[in-house]
DNA sequence: CTGTTAGCGCATTCAT
DNA sequence: ATGAATGCGCTAACAG
């Protein structure tokens, strides 16, 4: 941890000899104030200063169990979808000292499972999962171990522990009634491949009640690769009235190439996003999409890991926190 | 760590046990492979596969000095202009056997004092900052420590370790000069309020020989702030001819708001970002902006610091990777 | 190649 | 309210 081989960092038993206390009055006088006395408090304080003294957190969570530290696993750190959400969950996480390890599964559920068995080695108080955990063995592993772990921007009924979110079929489902009050009939779909904007394109087709042209971009989603899926939507069907699409990178991508054809938006060509990102209610025109309180997950999830830590019960097993479609200018709104 | 008090993880002991060797032997086993017999190593294994053995580097890091933790040092998650780095680092780190610990200042010198010491008292082997370090007492506490410490995104000629980055100072001249080689006159700038954005605007000004209308907006920038700013440029001169964004973010903003009063991108306003995002090569019309290798910082840092935490040394103090104008439509390119 | 002996720095029993 | 002893799980020295 160190390059420097002649400093040695001043650890509590320098703070106590310099306090002129025993190591356990000094440890106890930061960890525990209420239970010492206002004087050697003072003195323990000063001499902190004096030494410059910083914990070492390793130390102490190997004797206490808790390492203060919290798993945050996202497919990758680039999908700006789930950004509002590790941040929120960081920034509340670190006012009640606890810190955030990182970790990126590249959509692979082989590297889910080796992620995951990299951040228990680290002994996290608890993992907060973007997505389910999809590995059956790193399922049974955590549950065994019993860290807390909360799963989020999905729902299922059997969570590995906690789970907040919401479902994803009745996203796809909203989308496709609102089409069809509109009386559009000639729709597409533009969708990255991952897991949960399939299951909103199943709900869409099911609710929909047949088919539609479809093109499928792999993940993370871009400007670009929007812009390319309309293309093939219009090959597909030059008559195309109105795309749904998996998240609002994609629709700008969608409306870009759209507006760059000299289609108008929405006379010629209806658009609605996912997730409510913050451009979307500034473009021209705005991005009707479906809103999700992204930080709001990250700081339910802060909350729930750290009371089951403290050994606090925890008595909900699933958080719906739903979603709310949001008619903007894209869609006529 | 767990909340299930009946479950007892196995350790190392357990699998020296059912191997049936001795504690080290299993350590090494798995730590240092070359050192051991074939035979004793796949008993080992066989052992480690039995138990379920996740090893606890907390307890390893403590021993051994080396958490193979790395701290990153972010204002927010969410500028989006790091992430590229931030993911470059973790990816690159993670094969090595490292994690990454998130922090963020919230662009706060109070809080990054705060934060480094939340960072140091978890042992990283090393930390790695977006920006330079601001707080005096936390650069002394840091060279004191000894901690391999990367600065980003910035050049000085006084790292607290290393620097990895480009001259802010030259971006802004370029852009300028960049600028009067077009002959534009009526000139404006959007930037953002953060010290990096301040000095290109400085250099950006210097190369000009005359200040000019400038919007400052807060940290984080986004799409809304930009249209704001041009709202606000076009007060302060109607005749506006090009402005230079200090974040392709920004720069969008501009734009759409130039388009949304009928104003063509570049005949009536020549618009330039910094960054170069995704989706700057990919609007229309295009954005010109400032390229800069994200991912090469990023990766840079993570083979610093490990090469010197693991002793090797890193002669190179000041990496300067530079950065490259890129002309598209958007300034008529 | 393998095992024995010592801690790493701290929090937690127990005492007083 | 304070202190002495114990060990969390592991690895770095040494021996053998």
């Amino acid at each position: 941890m160190s390059v420097n081989p002649s400093f040695k960092a001043a650890t509590l038993h320098d703070v106590a000899r310099v306090a002129g206390v025993s190591l356990v009055t000094a440890s106890r006088a930061l960890s525990r104030p209420d239970v010492v006395s206002d004087k050697t408090k003072a003195r323990v304080q000063q001499a902190v200063e004096a030494t410059g003294y910083i914990p070492n957190l390793l130390a102490g969570g190997l004797k206490s169990k808790r390492s203060l530290m919290v798993a945050a696993i996202v497919p990758a750190l680039s999908v700006s979808q789930f950004l509002p959400t590790v941040q929120a969950l960081t920034s509340s996480l670190a006012e009640l000292g606890y810190q955030v390890i990182v970790g990126q599964t590249g959509y692979d559920d082989e590297q889910e499972e080796a992620v995951l068995n990299a951040m228990i080695s680290r002994q996290p108080d608890g993992i907060v999962m973007t997505g389910l955990v999809h590995s059956q063995r790193a399922r049974e592993r955590l549950q065994k171990a019993g860290i807390p772990v909360v799963e989020t921007w999905d729902l299922t009924e059997r969570p590995v522990d906690r789970v907040i979110g919401f479902s994803h079929i009745k996203v796809g489902s909203a989308v496709a009634g609102y089409f069809l009050s509109k009386g559009w009939t000639r729709l597409g779909v533009a969708t990255g491949s991952d897991r949960r904007a399939m299951v909103r394109h199943e709900g869409f087709v099911a609710t929909l009640g047949r088919d539609v042209p479809t093109a499928v971009v792999p993940a993370p989603s871009s400007l670009a690769l929007g812009r390319r899926a309309l293309v093939e939507l219009l090959e597909k069907d030059p008559g195309l009235q109105a795309v749904c699409c998996s998240s609002d990178t994609l629709a700008q991508g969608v409306m870009v190439e759209a507006l760059a054809r000299g289609m108008r938006v929405p006379q010629d060509l209806a658009i609605c996003g996912f997730g409510d990102a913050e451009f979307a209610a500034h473009t021209v025109p705005s991005i009707s999409t479906v809103h999700v309180d992204g930080p709001g997950i990250g700081r339910l999830a802060a909350q729930i890991i750290v009371s089951r830590s403290r050994g606090e019960p925890v008595a909900q097993t699933v958080h719906d926190l739903g979603f709310r479609l949001i008619e903007r200018q894209s869609t006529g709104g």
